[in-house]
DNA sequence: TAACATATGTTAGCCACTAACATCGAGGAG
DNA sequence: CTCCTCGATGTTAGTGGCTAACATATGTTA
């Protein structure tokens, strides 16, 4: 992190990255299949996972995964946040970090919809919880697109609030 | 297409193509920024944006850039349909792809923000734009590849319109 | 005909990433 | 204590995407 923030993602090597951990450069890609990965680590998973799963069943879909994802940032520490900026100002920088990103959301999308895809049998529920699981999560990265943006003012998870709740408005 | 289709993308090299072509690999590069935009030409921007600028803007925005989004797909024509098609399962096949695509899908949405961003002075309206932007190209990219998945049994047009009726009735 | 612009080819090289094999150290079996 | 095994690491050589620099050709304009 430290030398990709310094000279930019692009221009610092793996090798250069080995040195630094003075680890050969095979060590590296023996633990981070990509360069990319290591940016991007996506261990939110499983908190994510658990937060849908006890939400009430009964509310609509978007504010059931909206109001998790939103929980699940407020609840992040201090350290945790910086990090996440760090992650976000950098990925903003590098577009082919921007696309693993946005894969790896994908990603997540994809284990929550296989979380909640037991809970109903209708022929079409498994397209539903795509539509709705990936509305809430572009949301969520939009917000903190917007967070990183405004270097961090406003509480990230507020944000997401908010994007939820524009969605509701918004939509007819 | 040809070459990916029989030996799949990742499978297939740059010379390869360029040899079938009948040019040398530079020639490629100077058509082709990378490998994955020989697959991803992106090149209904224009049209989109046009549909979505002259629909009534009294709509919500979910609907107004989701049924945009949605006529578009139905007028395209049978050999266009067939394309994108073979674009899509290409797409699902290669990792690389999925991230450019969504990298593409991004600045389409990119696009249409900043064809409606005049409409308001409200300090969150570009904010309000991108979330609706995107849940509706998620959306639509959503029930494209429902649709790769199911050999094109329905018409892609129709699939949008209901993933957007969805993600409205999923919306509390 | 000459000058120029544009498209293409050639070569060499960088870097992400992989495969194959060598090495080394820690822990267990005897 | 010794030997063996196994896991983590290093080394080397190579593939393939991609770029830069320079050379060549072809068509266009003066």
């Amino acid at each position: 992190m430290r030398l990709f923030l310094e000279q930019g993602f692009e221009a610092t090597t793996v090798n250069q990255v080995a040195e630094a951990a003075e680890v050969s450069a095979m060590t590296v890609y023996r633990h981070f299949p990509t360069k990319e990965h290591l940016v991007l680590s996506d261990d939110y998973d499983p908190d994510i996972l658990e937060l849908v799963r006890t939400r009430d069943s009964g509310e609509p879909l978007v504010a059931r995964i909206g109001r998790a994802l939103a929980d699940g940032l407020s609840r992040l520490s201090a350290p945790e946040l910086d990090l996440l900026l760090r992650r976000i100002r950098l990925m903003l920088s590098a577009p082919t970090l921007r696309a693993r990103l946005l894969e790896n959301q994908h990603a997540t999308q994809t284990a929550v919809v296989a979380a909640l895809r037991a809970e109903r049998t209708d022929p079409d529920w498994e397209f539903r919880l795509r539509i709705c699981a990936d509305a809430c999560f572009t949301a969520t990265t939009t917000a903190l697109i917007r967070w990183a943006e405004t270097d961090g003012a406003h509480r990230p998870g507020e944000l997401v609030h908010r994007a939820i709740d524009y969605l509701a408005e918004e939509t007819g």
